[in-house]
RNA sequence: GGAGGGAUACCCAAGAGGCUAAAGGGGGCAGACUGUAAAUCUGUUAGCGACGCUUUCGAAGGUUCGAAUCCUUCUCCCUCCA
């Protein structure tokens, strides 16, 4: 009976670590496991979101992902809407304050948040939560009382104060209350083990210190990797415009996922998909001996991406756009047609106002680089003669087609 | 409350009266190449029907033939002292 439970645990635990970077205290992690088999309690997982940014990608999956799994694995999933701590800004990994949202915007996010979120967990394992619920209701006595429980000096232990205070960067007193008010919230709901980046591990560990205040029994720490953009350097953010977001059309979704660089390939794999680690592992010395060009696992990789943001179907037609116009240069058929009544126009001008290009220096440029194409031939005059059915290239991915009218 | 330091384009960062639409790096875009929107190399990266004009170095004024650079006031940030 006990070895049966080892397994299971051993088992469940395996999974769980697949691109795990840290688990806090790993041990801990595994008698927990133990016990929530040997008494049929599932853990309570706990994954606190920091309703700004609306629009998530798949840098925030990552986490999700790894929430759905404990949901395969039969645990129960505690969503926390950071309403509340919200109006404060996660101060993590920011080099500088953030701006305080308004209730409006927060609830207008979380609920943009929740649909996309759909695509990756099981909604009906999933609970939700706000953390005004209780964090409204505290008084002063009861937030100094919070704040007692922690020091100044282990504040600057954390690395993004400590920066920020090396470098002359402004740190507000409210941004102390940031990791106790998460912390604050693994406390309301009991939580076994709680999820976030790397960039959250010392919010995560203030919250099992929290918990140990309060007399419960610690939670655990589960930190994930933070997803490379698609540039393979920088952390994947929409700020910096190296994102795949969840909300993507298909098409786009695919050839973003074709631009991630080649050693982001298996990466992405494991941390984005479901595809079991031995296959991966194989894509990895195939890619290496030559026996499998990087661009099909590419390919694959967006394939399984659109499957489940979008549908299987659309990752197919996806597919075949591409390489319709990739590998075999051609000019896809379906592309937007615009309606003009002038024939004899100046080109850099006419790009602009079709919104092809942001001004008629950008087209000036464009031209003078070969980068239009009229009928897939390179056209470099800045004086154009329009026809019905032309169709308008710039660069790679801008395609247009005319009509006179 | 006092004394100093800082703010430059998408980001980082040089420049300290004319040669500066502003070095360099990153990012973006484009071209060549191909295995793809990968890698590499090269070019380009304020606007304007354009070898000229207009706007741009935290904001507003001023000095000067000429200001990112000098002066005044203001805003924001930081450091040290109390």
């Amino acid at each position: 009976m006990e070895t049966a439970i080892k397994d299971k645990a051993r088992s469940q635990m395996e999974q769980i670590e697949r691109g795990v970077i840290e688990i806090l205290p790993r041990d801990e992690m595994i008698k927990k496991l133990e016990k929530s088999i040997r008494e049929g309690q599932p853990l309570r997982i706990k994954l606190g979101l920091d309703p700004t940014a609306p629009d998530i990608h798949l840098g925030h999956t990552v986490v999700l992902n790894k929430l759905r799994q404990f949901q395969d694995l039969g645990h129960e999933v505690h969503l926390i809407i950071g309403d509340y701590t919200g109006r404060i800004g996660d101060p993590s990994g920011k080099s500088e304050t953030r701006k305080q949202l308004t209730e409006e915007e927060i609830m207008a996010n979380a609920r943009t948040y929740q649909e996309q979120i759909y695509k990756v967990l099981d909604r009906n394992k999933t609970i939700m939560h706000f953390n005004s619920d209780w964090l409204k209701d505290l008084n002063l006595m009861d937030v100094l009382k919070l704040a007692a429980k922690y020091t100044v000096a282990r504040m600057m232990e954390r690395d993004d104060f400590e920066k920020r205070y090396k470098e002359g960067l402004p740190i507000g007193v409210h941004e102390f209350m940031y990791p106790l008010m998460q912390g604050y919230d693994s406390v309301a709901l009991q939580a076994d083990v709680e999820l976030g980046g790397t960039d959250q591990k010392f919010n995560l560990l203030v919250g099992r210190h929290l918990l140990r205040e309060y007399g419960y029994e610690p939670q655990i720490a589960l930190m994930m990797p933070i997803l490379e953009g698609t540039d393979g350097v920088q952390k994947m953010s929409k700020s910096l415009g190296n994102y795949i977001g969840v909300s993507d059309d298909p098409y786009e979704m695919f050839g973003k996922t074709m631009s991630i660089s080649d050693s982001l390939i298996c990466r992405y794999y494991e941390l984005l998909t479901r595809v079991p680690m031995a296959e991966i592992e194989a894509m990895r010395s195939q890619m290496n001996n030559g026996a499998l060009n990087p661009r099909d696992a590419k390919i694959k990789l967006a394939m399984e991406l659109i499957s489940t943001f979008h549908s299987p179907e659309e990752a197919t037609q996806a597919m075949e756009r591409f390489k319709l116009v990739y590998s075999e240069r051609d000019i896809p058929d379906d592309i937007p047609e615009i309606t003009v009544s002038e024939i004899d126009v100046w080109l850099p001008k006419f790009l602009n106002e079709k919104g092809l290009v942001d001004s008629t220096s950008e087209g000036r440029r464009m031209v003078k680089q070969g980068a239009v194409k009229v009928n897939g031939d390179k056209f470099e005059q800045e004086d154009i003669h329009l026809e019905t059915g032309m169709v308008i290239q710039i660069g790679k991915r801008k395609f247009v087609k005319i009509t006179i009218g």
